[in-house]
DNA sequence: TATTGTTATACTCTATAACTATA
DNA sequence: TATAGTTATAGAGTATAACAATA
């Protein structure tokens, strides 16, 4: 295997050959072995919940990107799945607060561990300098990602003050 | 960033929190700035099509790593919108073939160099040693991806042959 | 007026199951 | 019998738009 990729049009392009086949070979094996019937969206949600208890519909949706009205739904799936609860906020009326349900942070724990084995199972054979490359490659981007999208949000912020 | 995970184990952790996120931000931004209307699906269906013009639906489903019906249904909307074709296969009457309408050729270029341009922003700050680590890590853990994917169908297969 | 959240609508993705046609 | 493909069904993700309630 050999990459070069040392300009950034360069290197946008191998992410976007590489990352969706990986992120789809994760969605599909937490599905079959993970965590039957709790998706991927559903899971990150859960794991933020866990670790943000009372956290609000609008903090779910940012962290997730998504938009409130996409937020409601999949909080809603989670609620009638039991794994979550809806709770008024004490002060702000316009808010709620959700929590875990023991269910909910029951089925985390499992899928959590379950899928991470998974995965660590497909890295298997790769010497701990390789995953030492991938854990830096991965967080990179992820760091770089979530700069830009912090930029983005403060020049939306902007516009709204101009 | 410091990063540390040496072994399968935490390099999964690392993978798992890392991958989805990116992976929605890639969606979005394709979505808002490069082809609006084409889904990631549908947006890796046409580019693999056009790197193997008359592939048969089941190639296609292969590298989407999805189900026949799921591929059938990505394609049908693709012919819908003008994007591709189907023709008959000309010896396998079963089989057919898919190929680029101009369109859809025209439509991918853009698509595929807009969204390139827009990731490519993402990592403009990087140096080119953090661009060339990105791209290692990311092509080493499609590799590793597919090399399990590969030996579980080979087990698939002794499974049948069994 | 701006923010929080819900709901309706309308797409797409996706798998399973049942089916047809071909090899 | 096995493979290629279609279709129906069902559930999930997702955004937009319209709305209510609160700040």
């Amino acid at each position: 295997m050999v990459v070069s990729a040392r300009t950034p049009e360069q290197c946008a392009a191998v992410v976007m050959e590489t990352i969706p086949p990986v992120m789809r070979f994760i969605r599909t094996e937490m599905r079959r072995h993970g965590a039957p019937g709790l998706s991927m969206p559903q899971f990150r949600a859960l794991g933020f919940v866990d670790r943000c208890p009372g956290a609000s519909l609008s903090a779910v949706a940012d962290h997730l990107g998504v938009t409130l009205s996409t937020a409601s739904v999949i909080a809603d799936r989670l609620v009638r799945h039991g794994l979550i609860a809806r709770a008024p906020h004490p002060t702000e009326r316009r808010r709620i607060t959700l929590t875990l349900t023991p269910a909910g942070s029951l089925l985390l724990q499992q899928a959590r561990q379950a899928t991470r084995s998974k995965v660590a199972a497909m890295l298997d054979g790769l010497s701990s300098e390789q995953l030492q490359t991938i854990a830096e490659g991965v967080t990179l981007l992820n760091d770089a990602f979530r700069g830009a999208l912090a930029s983005k949000k403060r020049e939306a912020n902007d516009d709204v003050v101009e």
